[in-house]
DNA sequence: CTGAAAGCGCTTACAG
DNA sequence: CTGAAAGCGCTTACAG
């Protein structure tokens, strides 16, 4: 275990050169002569020498890190509206890390039970050093942690635009996000294209009544199934595509009644659009059972649309983890930057749209 | 941000005394007076102070954290061999976290893509002074992980069980695993309690010939089906078992066809207990399928069993990771001990029996 | 039980 | 481009 005696000091004596020489290898390589720093390395090398990173920390008053919130997938229900599955949320960890690792930054996790105070808590992580920012997942309106990051100006990124409008923070902080309404959209053409005119929908219960901007997740995705299939019938009257369309709950059992309502009003549907991979699947099912053989599109590319075969959009998680830190840090680089005027943020650019798989 | 200028230097000045005792009150409290320890306990609290971790990690050369691999769910088979469900592994770094909250230590997370070297990685983690240890999952016969991990005397502990008795280190270092066939047995207890006598078993593929101790996940919980039912029925014959189990692959395809040829062999089965949730779902769409109605119990006690309501067995992943951390860190206390006799580890206890939820 | 000093291993000014 | 000094904020010996 002599390893963990190895420091600087015994890299720059077998070098022959000065501490703060080794140091500049390894944070400013431009500034170091090239013969120099082969050296270095190879001293490195030789002793296999890892900087202590609570030593650079401590001294740097960086620590290239940053936290995220693990959540549990056993409630139903979970997250903010129980609207993103568990399988995307441990899929963005996931990727986050992984992209993290690329940027030479590490990655907290920690957790927040109900009634537990989470502000509380990015608040030790803060003041303690062990993280230079966040990923927020899963915001509300009026979260109280975009309050305090705000206020004290900590950098951070929420997965999940601000949804609603009378929130004081609605297009005050930077985020990222998945374009539902391009998702469902391009399900709608894939179908269109296909050669299948009925084409109906199954999503989630909103309460806004179709404005044109987006409301939820919910509306969003059903906008772009409802404005797609207005433009390809030609037919602009809202009502007639309300009737080919069920909101219900994000269950099997919703889905299935859902399904049989509308093959009850529309015997001659061709095709349906789910707004989740669960929705698809309790439509397949109940489609099933009614020996009734139309595709399905679901929403996530999860295991089950897989297993099950039907078409799904994937969320690009990976392309979002990676752009989520591009927010944080710059185009490049391993330093998260403090967010002085959160207004710089380039929205247009932070919305993704998922990417059509074909089953 | 004058909170990140508070040290421990004006929190002693504040309450009137040295470093060291605001230091002890801190790390020792019973060295210090509790009335001397009241007035620093109000110093901190007045000037909101959070002792730097990276000060204390340089200082105290312990960092009273580990590291844990998370995966991604995406591809089909993940794992060492693709039986644990990506719900199980999500949840236990969940729990994993939320129990090293309440101990106080910090968890890291990283990431391990095909083709890449996880011992560089554990060695980098090690010798930056960032992890006291690593909790190991996915392990596999001869794991070169669990090499580096001994022969360094890092701490580490791995949930599940070393399989296979070929490996030099079967026996030698410490795990945690649920109890298959203690799972299997109960729900085919289960089913016999309920009256049902011709009880099915559908699982995994598994090479092994039926010797009495189990070889793998897929051969435990066989094991645990077939002990119980010789025992219930009183017919020792193994093959008289055999005849009303089959074992296929983790899909739902693979267990409709399966549960096809069960029933086909008999026609009077009455339960059906299943290696998986996925598993059970396919048993029970098959027997939709055929319009025949008898119980199918799973595995893992997921959002699917709940959902689509069956039986199924809870691994108490929340229980299992609390072990992990006494097994690091000893029955209480937030220091990661040094392992330095693995023959220690009192392995009985360390085998923990799934929760039966009867639906 | 409490205090003054030393030092963990780095990086950051500051000189040359 | 390189070097000698200072110091990040703690905890750990070591005295009293």
């Amino acid at each position: 275990m002599n390893k963990s005696r190895t420091s600087i000091i015994s890299v720059a004596r077998e070098a022959g050169v000065s501490l703060q020489t080794v140091s500049n290898v390894l944070n400013f390589p431009e500034r170091v002569k090239p013969e120099t720093a082969k050296k270095v390395l190879k001293a490195i090398d030789k002793l296999n020498y890892t900087p202590n990173l609570s030593a650079r920390r401590l001294r740097s008053r960086k620590s290239s890190s940053i936290a995220v919130r693990v959540d549990s997938n056993a409630p139903i229900g979970k997250g903010s509206d129980g609207l993103y599955s568990g399988y995307i949320q441990d899929e963005f960890v996931y990727e986050l890390v992984r992209a993290s690792e690329m940027r030479g930054i590490k990655v907290f996790t920690y957790t927040c039970e109900l009634g537990e105070n989470e502000v509380e808590k990015l608040s030790k992580l803060m003041d303690s050093g062990d993280v230079d920012g966040f990923i927020l997942t899963s915001t509300v309106e009026a979260d109280p942690r975009l309050k305090y990051l705000l206020d004290r100006n900590v950098p951070f990124l929420s997965f999940g635009r601000p949804w609603g409008s009378s929130t004081e923070f609605a297009n005050s902080y930077p985020w990222i996000d998945v374009d539902g309404a391009s998702g469902t959209r391009d399900a709608t053409k894939m179908f269109w294209e296909l050669g299948h005119r009925r084409i109906g929908f199954l999503g989630w219960k909103t309460n806004n009544s179709h404005p044109t901007t987006p409301k939820s997740v919910a509306h969003d995705r059903l906008l772009g199934w409802s404005h797609a299939y207005s433009q390809l019938t030609g037919v602009k009257t809202k009502n007639s595509n309300r009737v080919m369309c069920e909101l219900g709950d994000e269950t099997i059992a919703s889905a299935r009644a859902s399904t049989a309502r509308l093959l009850a009003r529309h015997p001659d549907l061709e095709a349906l659009v789910c707004t989740s991979d669960t929705l698809a699947l309790g439509a397949q099912m109940e489609l099933a059972h009614l020996k009734k053989s139309i595709p399905v599109s679901g929403f996530d590319n999860s295991p089950t649309s897989k297993v099950f075969n039907f078409s799904s959009l994937d969320q690009n998680i990976s392309e979002v983890a990676s752009l989520a830190l591009k927010v944080l840090m710059g185009e490049e680089g391993n330093s998260i930057r403090k967010i002085s005027s959160p207004k710089q943020i380039s929205e247009p650019n932070l919305i993704i749209p998922p990417r059509l798989v074909v089953r």
